[in-house]
DNA sequence: AACATTCTACGAAATTCTTCGTAAGTAAAT
DNA sequence: ATTTACTTACGAAGAATTTCGTAGAATGTT
């Protein structure tokens, strides 16, 4: 599976988001955070499509598509690139490293030790 | 501070791991996983030294270049491009996502623990 | 000294990704 | 019906990155 480049994660991100869209939605979208001509979005959903990244449903003429990975997988394979390019695959480093930055709160942190404590086995 | 590429990325871990080098050292170090020229390598240790990423001493014919940037620092910019792109800059769905894998031996995940215990105030 | 090896510098080709202009078709509006 | 708006398809320009060939200088070998 291809992993996606900068700006076929960024219409991911808005399909995972809105569900199945078209083309000018995505566009709208992808224009709150930055600009971006129709065209050009309209071509890397081609891209995207042909790459089968997203489905397209061709019904009407107005194109509608969706996304045809799974999020979780994308982030996994995204974490895996990094965790190999620069943590010499060590998660726990990895880990370490974002929760050392200060910006995670106390309620993410009580949620990321029960997840722990549920991988070690159940016990505190 | 410019990130660095994926080539960039490559050698500047050489570097970390081995100190300063010759082009001839970080390039056979490459080639121990995959295939690049040397006059690749030097090109781009050229241009690294250019954007300040390396730095170069040319006392000697062979030049010998090292790290400008700290491992740390490029590890947190890795961390933050990827929190922004694919986790909505929350650290703690990273971490979630990253844990979730499984693949993280119980010793790392008790230092990890331990981690968040300081960060949370010192309490268990 | 002649030859081979190693190194840097330079430039440019090749690749990948992003961007958009233009054309042509379809629908909607006046 | 004519014009206007919207949509897809196509191609190609632009930008960033990677790749390497070639030349020339320095060093090492015989």
């Amino acid at each position: 599976m291809s992993k996606p480049t900068e700006s076929e994660l960024e219409i991911l991100k808005v399909l995972w988001k809105e569900g199945a869209s078209t083309v000018r939605l995505v566009n709208d979208s992808l224009n709150e955070v930055r600009e971006i001509g129709y065209t050009t979005t309209l071509k890397i959903m081609q891209i995207m499509a042909q790459k089968g990244l997203v489905t397209r449903d061709e019904s009407s003429r107005t194109h509608i598509y969706n996304a045809a990975v799974q999020e979780e997988d994308i982030k996994d394979a995204l974490l895996d690139k990094l965790l190999d390019s620069a943590f010499s695959g060590s998660a726990s480093q990895l880990v370490m490293q974002a929760l050392g930055r200060g910006n995670t709160s106390k309620e993410e942190l009580r949620k990321i030790k029960m997840l722990i404590n549920k991988l070690e086995g159940g016990k505190s």
